[in-house]
DNA sequence: CACGCACTTCCG
DNA sequence: GGAAGTGCGTGC
């Protein structure tokens, strides 16, 4: 349990205190009286149970306040301190997590638990236990549940949860009644808790004792004689099969000692990369310099490293990484997802060794809990992980460094809707600490951050070594004819070219499966999901190559799936909507890709990677490695071949089709595609040949793909700043998403009007000065999803303290009025539209 | 005039 | 989110 000063309130009898379940209407705190006997032992961040409500249901909450108040009258008491192991919210996190909620319009109990590392509340809650035996008949049911509660194992008994889902609604009726009389117990505590795990070792003891007699007990003995060190007892049963009882015997005598060790379950899975070279170039060492001059000025900071692809940024990194951590300091390194942690990780333990923590979602409760000890308790330095990694509880944080920092990834599209970089903006500020964003292509907005002064801005220009920018072509695809087809003449000749110098190539297409959809020649309705808003993807079971596009030969080699709800259907024969039988399949995804590849080059070795193809992380490490050491000729795939990873054997890169994500309703669509396309090109020739990408386009004018076939990111950027103040778009407004949803259309569509003349009021009222412009409200653009109806507004304003009250003051109001039949939910800034 | 049900209120 | 309180309509 936390004992630091901060927490310790000499005198104190009420507490302060946040329930973690309450629904956004009543997301505020609490008073309770704290019982003498709790007042040594109860601090702030810590949990408790509370009876809340009319019928005192009882509630997790987290203590934020120790105050002494003379009147107590009307107060409930706290009823008990969960035992956390230690783990409490301290005052960084405390106000983090009150920050959260006023930014990003979550409750307070989200906030904490993004805070706090999975799997640590999972077991905080109520059970019950058997304390009577009955004396007269109990009813049927009644009999039922206390039979159930006395037979329950210790440290598994039944929840309250689990009792309502066997028992119904009458469940608490019953447990009830089963307390009046006697029987059973309410209890309160942490089961279940992810905590610590412990290793047995051995050693010899160094009292004075007899040598062992026994043959095992003496080679045991001499073996852990010989060691220097304890000895893990499963070493010990490894080399020497069971040996429970000679080692029990000899810790018996004295002759050995028995340890329990702290132990970490693993989680590290790539061997640490070799050393490499760490000299910099001029340009390198010039901005490691400057960086680590800022980070010696001790005061908070944002700096953003831009660098062309292939400039080194990630050795400027691991040099001011070494500088920070060498003054006493944490880094988090924050990485767009947890395929790229592995590599990024062995990387950096080649360098930091054990130093290194992670953090991601990958990981399971335990091993969360482990890598979060372990930077809590200042054993490691620095923490690798994805966007939840910003949250590694490093008491003295010297460094947060966003790797591409212009992935959506970063921002959360779950409550809490927070973006990593404002968190880190937040810790960094409280901690006088370092925000490093790094990008070949930084998101407009820092870019704009940047160029203003409010970052610092140190570029990397140069191509690290003499490796030159990939030579890249535009193909204009409205001429290539067959539709169908999806790889044009030049990218085959490319692909060919490459085959024959045996050199290693890289296909991107942005989706998964075989046809995007099917619609219909007469009609033009496309089959859609029954329970989404969206067409159905069509999915083929192996390798085929249709003679004919037709629904009959589709139905024997494949099926159509939803990619937002899961839903599976055979291909129908005719179109849904008409009845006619002229059903077309369009746009393509990798599967045809791949067929396309395998007919096209018979026999050539291709490594397909998207998510049907890499359900688990060791399946994508697998294909990565094997691409990397040359087994495959041709690597496609989705998102995923594009990140970070580094082929020396590539030497070309082809973009499918580079225009998908440009017709999105989207300001930053442009954005993205220039984006997602420099980097791809970037892919190629980061070795010794020089690299060629081949991009295929509708659209060869477009600004967006010519300036990143040309790697020319300033002139995007300066195109695109004057688009965005011209339309006034981020950064020169911000941009809300006011969503509502739930499971009847009616009363959704009833929910919203209800809502704009809300936000009407309050605009003509009282926050009349607001600048905000209202649109809305309209369908969302997925209407539907899993029979779910979602209507929104999209709101341009300033995020202002006073934007955010009203804000916050609709939320709470409209949450109270519809209870759960319809959700509200706002998004600074969000991802996407 | 009692009871049922929708709607409001408030939770420390 | 949920329990208790309020008020009104209905039924005898």
């Amino acid at each position: 349990m936390e004992k630091t000063g901060e927490s310790r309130v000499e005198h104190y009898n009420i507490a302060s205190i946040w329930l973690l379940d309450a629904p956004y209407s009543i997301d505020r705190p609490f008073d309770y009286f704290v019982p003498a006997e709790m007042r040594g032992e109860l601090c702030l961040g810590c949990f408790v149970a509370v009876p809340f409500g009319k019928g005192n249901r009882p509630m997790t909450g987290v203590v934020f306040e120790l105050t002494f108040g003379e009147d107590v009258s009307g107060l409930k008491s706290i009823r008990q301190i969960f035992d956390t192991e230690g783990l409490t919210l301290n005052e960084e996190m405390r106000g983090l997590a009150r920050f959260m909620k006023e930014q990003t319009f979550c409750t307070l109990g989200d906030a904490v638990r993004a805070i706090l590392p999975v799997g640590v509340f999972k077991g905080l809650g109520v059970y019950y236990t058997a304390v009577g035996e009955p004396e007269g008949e109990l009813n049927l049911r009644a009999k039922e549940l206390y039979e159930l509660i006395k037979k329950a194992p210790e440290g598994r008994e039944l929840t309250l949860e689990k009792v309502k889902e066997r028992f119904g609604q009458d469940g608490e009726r019953l447990l009830e009644s089963l307390t009046e009389l006697g029987l059973i117990e309410k209890r309160y505590r942490s089961r279940d808790l992810a905590g610590r795990q412990y290793r047995d070792e051995y050693g010899i003891s160094s009292k004075e004792h007899p040598l062992p007699k026994g043959k095992k007990q003496l080679a045991l003995y001499e073996y852990l004689a010989a060691a220097s060190l304890p000895v893990p007892k499963e070493e010990l049963c490894e080399r020497f099969g069971n040996c429970a009882a000679p080692l029990k015997a000899m810790v018996q005598k004295g002759q050995i000692v028995l340890t329990k060790k702290e132990y970490y379950r693993p989680v590290f899975d790539l061997p640490p990369s070799p050393p490499d070279d760490n000299r910099l170039s001029d340009e390198q060492e010039a901005a490691r310099a400057r960086i680590c001059e800022l980070v010696d000025e001790g005061k908070p900071r944002g700096v953003l490293l831009y660098g062309v692809t292939g400039s080194g940024k990630t050795r400027v990194m691991k040099a001011v990484i070494d500088h920070v951590v060498s003054r006493g300091r944490g880094v988090i390194v924050l990485v767009p997802e947890i395929s790229l942690t592995p590599q990024t990780v062995s990387l950096f333990t080649s360098f930091f060794g054990e130093q290194v923590a992670i953090l991601h979602s990958g990981l399971s409760a335990g091993q969360r809990f482990d890598q979060w000890m372990r930077i809590k308790e200042g054993r490691a330095k620095i923490c690798i992980g994805t966007r939840s990694a910003i949250f590694a509880p490093f008491e003295k944080l010297g460094l947060v460094i966003i790797d591409e920092e212009q992935e959506h990834t970063y921002k959360s599209d779950m409550s809490p809707r927070y973006h990593a970089r404002d968190i880190a903006r937040y810790r960094c500020a409280g901690q006088n600490a370092l925000m490093l964003l790094s990008s070949a292509t930084p998101c407009v907005e820092s870019y704009y951050k940047a160029k203003e002064g409010i970052y610092t801005l140190v570029t990397l220009k140069k191509r690290y070594g003499s490796a030159a920018l990939p030579r890249a072509i535009i193909c204009d695809m409205r001429g290539e004819g067959h539709r169908n087809e999806p790889i044009g003449q030049v990218l085959r000749d490319e692909l060919a070219e490459n085959l024959r110098r045996g050199e290693q190539s890289i296909l991107f297409v942005n989706r998964r499966g075989y046809n995007h959809f099917a619609s219909c020649a007469l009609c033009g309705e496309s089959v859609s999901c029954p329970h989404c808003s969206v067409s159905l993807t069509y999915h083929a079971y192996g390798r085929y190559k249709p003679e004919e596009n037709t629904a009959a030969e589709r139905a024997k080699h494949g099926y159509l799936t939803c990619h937002y709800c899961g839903y599976r259907q055979p291909v129908p024969q005719d179109c849904p909507s008409c009845a006619s039988p002229l059903l077309q399949f369009m746009g393509c995804g990798t599967q045809m890709v791949e067929n396309e590849l395998s007919t096209l080059f018979e026999n050539v070795p291709l490594l397909r990677l998207d998510s049907d193809t890499t359900a688990t992380k060791d399946a994508f490490d697998e294909k990565l490695g094997s691409f990397r050491r040359g087994e495959a000729s041709i690597m496609l795939g989705t998102q995923m071949v594009t990140k970070g990873h580094d082929f020396p054997g590539v030497t070309l890169v082809g973009v499918v089709l580079a225009d998908s994500g440009l017709y999105m309703d989207d300001y930053r669509a442009a954005e993205h595609t220039f984006s997602l396309i420099t980097q791809v090109v970037g892919r190629a020739g980061r070795g010794k040949s020089p690299g060629r990408a081949v991009i295929q386009t509708f659209n060869p004018d477009h600004q967006a793909i010519v300036l990143a076939a040309k790697q020319d990111y300033d002139a995007f950027y300066d195109n695109e700043i004057k688009l965005r103040r011209a339309l006034v778009f981020p950064p020169f407004c911000d941009v809300l998403l006011l969503n509502v949803w739930g499971a009847d259309e009616g009363e959704v569509k009833r929910s919203a009007g209800a809502l704009a003349q809300k936000l009407c009021k309050y605009r003509e009222g009282a926050y009349k000065d607001l600048p905000m412009a209202v649109f809305g409200p309209f369908e969302a653009p997925l209407y539907r999803v899993k029979d779910t109806y979602r209507m929104r507004f999209v709101i341009k304003c300033r995020n202002s303290k006073p934007l955010r009250a009203l804000i916050h003051r609709i939320m709470a109001e409209f949450s109270a009025d519809y209870k759960q039949k319809i959700q509200i939910f706002a998004d600074m800034n969000p991802s996407s539209l």
